[in-house]
DNA sequence: CGGTATCCTGTTCGATACTG
DNA sequence: CAGTATCGAACAGGATACCG
């Protein structure tokens, strides 16, 4: 994905590639759900629902991502308003996040998207490797 | 997304990007259909589904597309299986597109994202607004 | 008509180091 | 604990030109 969203707060729209926008919504919501981290870790908070979960747990079950990537990805999703976060003033600080109504409105179309994948990414993969053995020929 | 899959022939699993693969389908699957254009192709073929499209009528249908991201995007759904591709062989060559029974089946919970998106996507875009608004204060 | 080949820019993301 | 800052590599995808 090349000119997806620009995640910083110097965005305005009608500034950079998006003189084809407004971009249909299917597409914009791709560009967020599609990111490397962002569909496992809605998914994990979607498993821990309604309960609250922390930064570092939240790492722990999402295996792979970096303290700066699940860090971003929170945050884009926070700022989305798919996630709640909620800081308790220790020392050190405890951070929760949970998902928010809206957030756990996206469960219903994501889940079935998952079942899909999980019973039919073997056939794909299939495809490929039928596609890899005759060259095109 | 970066680490995307591959889209060339020159891949082979365990090469690169892919310490923690097996990653989950539903990662991969996004990586798919989560690239620029995908998901407007494949709904285009829905659309026209079951007739086939041909390469010239699909570009026109999906606006700001060009003609090496519309080869791309085709070829990479024909090698996943989503997509059957025929030519005529005149000259010049026709050549039609349509999905195959596989690339139908996705559009169920493919639309039900679409749906969401529609609904869902001013909402994101308000908090977003507000986000800028109230800059983190 | 239906593609390829090449060049180039922006973006994503991993690694690593530092902080309140 | 829960981040932020910085660097570098890899890649997606736009523009353009050419081809059977």
């Amino acid at each position: 994905m090349t000119t997806s969203r620009p995640r910083g707060r110097d965005w305005r729209p009608g500034e950079r590639g998006d003189v084809l926008d407004p971009r249909c919504p299917t597409r914009r919501l791709l560009d967020r759900i599609g990111t490397k981290w962002t569909s496992m870790v809605v998914k994990v908070l979607a498993e821990e629902a309604p309960d609250e979960i922390r930064f570092a747990e939240l790492r722990r079950r999402a295996p792979g991502i970096s303290q700066k990537m699940l860090s971003a990805t929170l945050q884009s999703l926070v700022r989305d308003g798919l996630v709640a976060r909620r800081v308790e003033p220790t020392v050190p600080p405890a951070v929760h996040y949970r998902l928010t109504p809206l957030g756990l409105s996206l469960e219903g179309p994501l889940s079935a998207l998952r079942v899909w994948a999980e019973t039919h990414m073997p056939e794909i993969d299939r495809n490929n490797q039928l596609a890899d053995e005759s060259p095109a020929h």
